[in-house]
DNA sequence: CGCGCAATGTTATATAGTAACGTAATCGCA
DNA sequence: TGCGATTACGTTACTATATAACATTGCGCG
């Protein structure tokens, strides 16, 4: 049976959900032992590669960090936007540019399986408040 | 000076010009240990991150490695195709591309500054070695 | 029951990256 | 040239991230 593994699901993405930026998977780690004195590093590494694998959870490659699907349309592959001022992460999903971008990569005869997309930059909200100051 | 450092840089590029596929900065350090006995991992580090400011070298994200950059064309953002089959990388240039995730993003506001593509898959070679089995 | 299998727990270790500080080379300027 | 300020580099130690390997549990089934 997975009941204590759907448990770890339930308790990582709970707390992933509190944050709104992307966490560390000892951020997590440390989360649960105020509640779970004994977990440890390979319980938080496979739960989040089940969640990550049912889509409720992106990893952040370019961050080692983990962030809870926020757009409800899960097993999709999105273009993560990260802004560098307050970590803030937005998620577009657009099957154009996985069409492009296979097509270009494609050229070669490369069959694509699994992309990663992510664009740091200054989101809306830290852009304006920059540009007042 | 930097002469010091200039020298790390160009060992380095040579070590990662040996290879055609990424490795890991503690795979370079355990190369240059051979030759030189007292080297650390900053000093690895410190001139990884010049190379890759300067374009000759690139960041592979979802790896956490490093590769020569093979497009000659320097200080531009290309998509790696990632075989993990054989671990081999090709870069692709495609300016239409980035525009288009620009325009997506930045329906929102979202101002990009760095981009990360990376495209895991199986490459032609290997593809073909597969089909055939 | 009692064997076999798969999921989970546990310990230890491997791999990746950086802070902090001292020293040495370089620069700005009288 | 002399000399303080600044920056680059080396070195030590440490923090952060991730996984290997094995023990244990608990369930399915004859
Ligand atoms: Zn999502
Ligand atoms: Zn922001
Ligand atoms: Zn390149
Ligand atoms: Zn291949």
């Amino acid at each position: 049976m997975n009941t204590r593994g759907e448990m770890w699901q339930a308790e990582i993405l709970r707390v992933l959900n509190r944050h709104h930026t992307p966490i560390s998977a000892y951020d997590v780690l440390e989360t649960l032992r105020e509640t779970h004195e004994k977990i440890s590093p390979p319980t938080i590494y496979r739960a989040l590669s089940a969640l990550t694998k049912r889509g409720r959870v992106h990893r952040v490659e370019s961050l080692n960090a983990f962030i809870a699907c926020q757009c409800g349309q899960h097993q999709h592959t999105s273009i993560l936007s990260i802004c560098e001022d307050c970590g803030a992460v937005e998620e577009s999903v657009a099957p154009k540019i996985l069409k492009d971008l296979s097509s270009v990569i494609g050229k070669s005869g490369f069959s694509p399986m699994r992309h990663v997309i992510e664009v740091h930059g200054t989101c809306a909200s830290c852009g304006s408040r920059k540009a007042q100051s």
